[in-house]
DNA sequence: AATGAATGAGAGTTCATTCAT
DNA sequence: GATGAATGAACTCTCATTCAT
């Protein structure tokens, strides 16, 4: 009944759900949570029965995008701890690899509404969590082996994951993909354990996110 | 101060002007621009008739806002040349301050129409010129002082500035504060000239960011 | 408070008064009853509250513009039974100049409303009788000099008044002119006593039209 | 019958269309075309939704409905044109017959907007043409038969038949009939072929009609 | 007394969601 | 199960009328 499958559903009915849910991402991220239900099934190839048979209402499809969308973050954020040989490597390939997480923080931007769904959300929440862990894990690590400023904490971190969704939405893809490399750089290059100048303030904790 | 300005606006007029601005302003701010006409005319204490009297329709009252906001940021910025001793100072103070950004670029960011909208107009266009060629002049003073790392261009310094608008609404507004001002002071590290690493591609020029 | 002035106004009040119902005269046969105040107001050089002033609300305008109009239509009949050798030929003089009564029956065609209006106001009753009594001396007086075929009455030749009004728009002003007067010729000839074919039914009198 | 059929309609659409247009005839012979659309689906017995979805707008209900009305026009004409033995009594028949062309022309006379729709819209003005042209036949024919006078042309013929558009509501609808056919029955005399008066200007041909 | 700004009820239109086919 | 038609609440915008200047 909801977005979470229970019953195995049959071949043609998964791959309606699927199609529903690349549709979704897709245009969410153009036009926002607050595009016509009738035009993500038009994108998807579906009816808007179809579309309301498998996401009872919009939140639930939104739930259901921000799941599959902080799922491939979390997968990221593993496959870089695994393979990259240090802690503070496997963070600046997730603070490079962030393209991903702009779509589902960009939906809890784009509108109150989507924002308060997802905060709802158990499945949404836990990934999140385990998200923030392994960003935890990574930042005490880099911080053990002296390559991370030891005056930051991940919430300082997750802010600048953040910033990868700003994209105001540049002349070429090419240039955006500049924009995004390079501010990139300067904030790893701000992060690294050489600090010029103190930071303000104290260390932002993984608690002081969770909203 | 306004776009518009030609018959100069009746006393009570002009008040219920400047309170329908600011009230579209907040509630802008928080519930992005797809919010209730009537909402933002209960916010400002008057009628929907006179919201509508004074800006015909959503997309002018867009305007009108982003255009106030520009305004000032533009008047921050020029003060903040006109005060600082170094143009680095004025920089740093900028990206400090760029709270007041934060509106309009979140305007723009939270709905394709605003975008369109705001890319159309005239006034907000030539704001936008006169901002990004103030921020011009301090990058080339900085880095001329050798306070600047001289691999970066004022597209850079655009992209770095938008990203106070990020603000995942923090568990207080203490806490946001803080938020910003720890990743504004993380990136200006990264941007002082004692490079740690070379940033990749090639500097952002204003150029890059004209859409 | 009424239209129906009571004490004499004051001059440039008188003024404003004329040059509203002029301009309603116009609008009204132009864009129907429903047009805006605003309009009407714009049009007649002056504010709406004016308007207001002189004309409590549309109804009041509506009877206005009636009145002035019905007692045009009245004074050219008068002058026709006054000026004309023979009844038939006052008659035929009122058929043909019945363009000015188009306006007051065009009001009370285009919108229910008016219609409803206008039946409820003593002095547009009132000179609607008037007219149709002076219609009827002519009838009668027609009859008697043999030039008016006998089997039609009053309510018939009002009918046929009414014809001036439906105008389509035609090309141009003069041909709208010349076929006015000739569906008139074609109804005159249809009315002279020598009767091509009995008329069906029975003839209709003043009282089958007061409704 | 209808405009522009493409899709065959399922079952339902095509019962909820044809009420509709059914509905929109009634009240906008009664209200004027201004009249609120809820209203019109309230009388069709459907949602203004399904009115909408019907229609996107009042003005393409406008064109439906007119359509559907000179479609009736045109083939009491070519009924007319058939079944009679001679042009003249063809053009007889059609004279008496004119009350549904009203409808169309009404809606046309009642407001600049409706007119000016019309006029846009090829459907309308193609079956304008044919009915002009089936009228056309007819006074050829009766002026060749010696039945209609030679001094008029089709022109002054479609300005009798927008007689019966006058109407103005007699008491009950016996006595509007009446008053209706007697007045053509008047105007009919007139245009018999034993002229009382010649007519004034020039017969109206069809070109004088179409602006 | 004249003006035009303010108001808010109401009309037009869209779209999330339900339901008949 | 899929589809798209129907529904009506919600929102945008207009305009008759009132009221402060």
């Amino acid at each position: 009944m909801t977005a979470d499958a229970q019953t195995p559903l049959r071949a043609d009915a998964r791959r309606n759900r699927d199609q529903i849910i690349a549709a979704a991402r897709t245009i969410f991220a153009e036009h926002g949570p607050e595009i016509a239900m009738e035009e993500i099934a038009r994108t998807a190839g579906v009816g808007v029965g179809t579309l309301y048979r498998r996401f009872p209402d919009r939140d639930s499809l939104i739930r259901a995008v921000a799941v599959d969308s902080f799922q491939r973050v979390l997968d990221d954020a593993r496959a870089a701890a695994r393979d990259e040989p240090t802690a503070w490597q496997a963070l600046v390939r997730l603070l490079y690899q962030s393209a991903e997480l702009q779509l589902s923080v960009q939906l809890a931007m784009q509108s109150q509404r989507a924002l308060a769904t997802l905060k709802q959300h158990p499945v949404v929440l836990a990934l999140r969590d385990e998200l923030l862990a392994e960003v935890d894990r990574m930042v005490r690590g880099a911080q053990e082996e002296g390559n991370l400023r030891p005056d930051v904490d991940t919430g300082d971190i997750a802010q600048l994951l953040a910033v990868r969704l700003r994209a105001p939405r540049m002349k070429t893809p090419e240039i955006a993909r500049m924009a995004a490399d390079r501010s990139i750089a300067i904030m790893i290059d701000g992060l690294r354990a050489k600090p010029g100048t103190p930071l303000p303030w104290r260390p932002l904790t993984t608690e002081d996110l969770v909203g």
